[in-house]
DNA sequence: GCGACAG
DNA sequence: ATCTTGTCGC
């Protein structure tokens, strides 16, 4: 486990940081293919909070893309940033997401953020902040459509609709289980959404939400449970 | 003006 | 995100 430390110059208001959003967001790759789904490695950030004490804990499982088995973790604890904000949640998560991948032995390969890249307010969700501020190959798969619209997708499993802010579509509506609540994949950097919408299938195998996520989200809660016991 | 709103 | 036991179902 290693320790957050917050990027200089991080934003202390939503002004500063919509306006580092703004600054960011043409730096984004999106014709870029991304790397072949199923193959290499993929990585699942996510982060647990106790607003309580003010303690954020994130983690970062590195899988075998073919196998899904975890080739590494890291885990790193710190005070938390930013409060959440919908529009900001990239200034409350990245910094402890940072600690963690910087934590990792290798390659990342793509990285599967819990939340929204290109399907923002701005177009500059936590998987395209987290791409641009790393140049690593990043994705967002959303529990929710946070304000956006979408038609049902079909019921078996990879059926899809477009995710829409009004007529532009910012992302899919993606059921990776036979008639339960699709995800909601977005392009974060350096990917498609063709492929986004590929991995998130290939690491569905048997829940709705993808492996990485999964993983992720169950070691970065030890984490803070650990951090959390005394003191 | 008010409410909704990724995690 | 987080508060939270047992329980229904494969």
């Amino acid at each position: 486990m290693t320790t957050v430390s917050v990027p200089a110059g991080w934003p202390a208001t939503e002004e500063e940081a919509r306006a580092v959003q703004d600054g960011l967001r043409a730096r984004v790759v999106l014709d870029e293919p991304g790397p072949e789904p199923g193959t290499g490695r993929v990585t699942g950030v996510d982060v647990a909070y106790d607003d309580e004490r003010d303690v954020v804990a994130a983690a970062a499982v590195v899988l075998d893309a073919a196998s899904l088995e975890v080739v590494a973790e890291a885990t790193a604890v710190g005070r938390v940033a930013f409060p959440y904000v919908p529009g900001l949640l990239a200034f409350r998560e990245i910094p402890a997401v940072l600690a963690a991948l910087d934590a990792l032995p290798g390659d990342p390969g793509l990285v599967v953020c819990d939340g929204y890249g290109l399907a923002h307010p701005r177009r500059f969700g936590l998987a395209s902040h987290l791409g641009v501020l790393t140049g690593l190959a990043t994705i967002g798969v959303a529990k929710n459509p946070f304000t956006f619209t979408y038609d049902d997708p079909g019921v078996p499993r990879g059926s899809s609709s477009p995710l829409l802010a009004g007529s532009e579509e910012v992302g899919r509506a993606l059921r990776t289980r036979e008639g339960v609540k699709p995800v909601f994949v977005s392009v974060g950097h350096r990917v498609t959404l063709d492929r986004a919408c590929a991995h998130t299938l290939a690491l569905t195998p048997e829940f709705r939400l993808p492996e990485t996520t999964r993983r992720a989200d169950s070691l970065c809660r030890r984490a803070l449970q650990e951090a959390t016991i005394r003191h």
